[in-house]
DNA sequence: CACCTATACATAGATGTGACAGGTATAGGG
DNA sequence: CCCTATACCTGTCACATCTATGTATAGGTG
């Protein structure tokens, strides 16, 4: 026993890419190191949940990307988010805080 | 995709499960009614989502059931926690609040 | 009987993971 | 100078897990 970090509660992972976009444009890359340095490692995203829920969000519209030199020197897919991200950004925030609240009101007031 | 009224976050239905069970034994419906309730009608436990569940953690060994005769007279199948099932709340419970509180940390630090 | 409650299941759909397979720039040793 | 090690960076696939939806059934009640 004894990993010291938890595992990515699902569903959550479109909420933190969209947070971790909203301070600026960022590479996938640059996204997962964000998330991991912000949660003082606690939540790892993985690269293959990372791409597929980028490609979600483009499709949806709440994301564009394009290749640009990162300062490193190289090429990489830089993300933006757009006006609707922004929205989804609120409603997930708001969702996902709800649904916290709902769920500690019930592990707090079933205690025996 | 979410008409959004009672969405469950993934991952949280057998933790509220094994909750509601820590208080006493209780049938199905009962749970889901318990469940209900305690978060003011904010959590709704779906039938097809509750019945597979509680055969998980039977199968997994963290619940048991019997048949019994319920105070309005008709047969229902009444389920019990294990030591082993509260063994694994009191896992489940701990690291759903790391999570949550690694995911906050991302929401609120990442602000611009 | 018609209706509501309660239990159960089967299937479909979404999502996260781990393993893998690339591709490029920079640093440092030979 | 050239070569290779090492970070950086992007992506795909098979797989397991979980949940919603819709359906089936049976018992009790008015």
């Amino acid at each position: 026993m004894g990993r010291g970090r938890s595992e990515l509660l699902s569903g959550t992972l479109d909420l933190l890419i969209l947070k971790t976009l909203s301070v600026g444009v960022l590479h996938g890359y640059g996204i997962a190191q964000h998330i991991r340095r912000l949660s003082s490692d606690a939540l790892r995203v993985e690269e293959g949940s990372l791409y597929p829920a980028l490609q979600r969000l483009q499709a949806k519209g709440f994301a564009t990307s394009e290749w640009k030199r990162s300062p490193t020197g190289r090429q990489a897919r830089y993300y933006r988010l757009t006006a609707a991200g922004r929205r989804q950004l609120g409603l997930e925030e708001s969702s996902f805080l709800d649904s916290v609240a709902a769920i500690t009101r019930v592990l707090r007031r079933a205690e025996p």
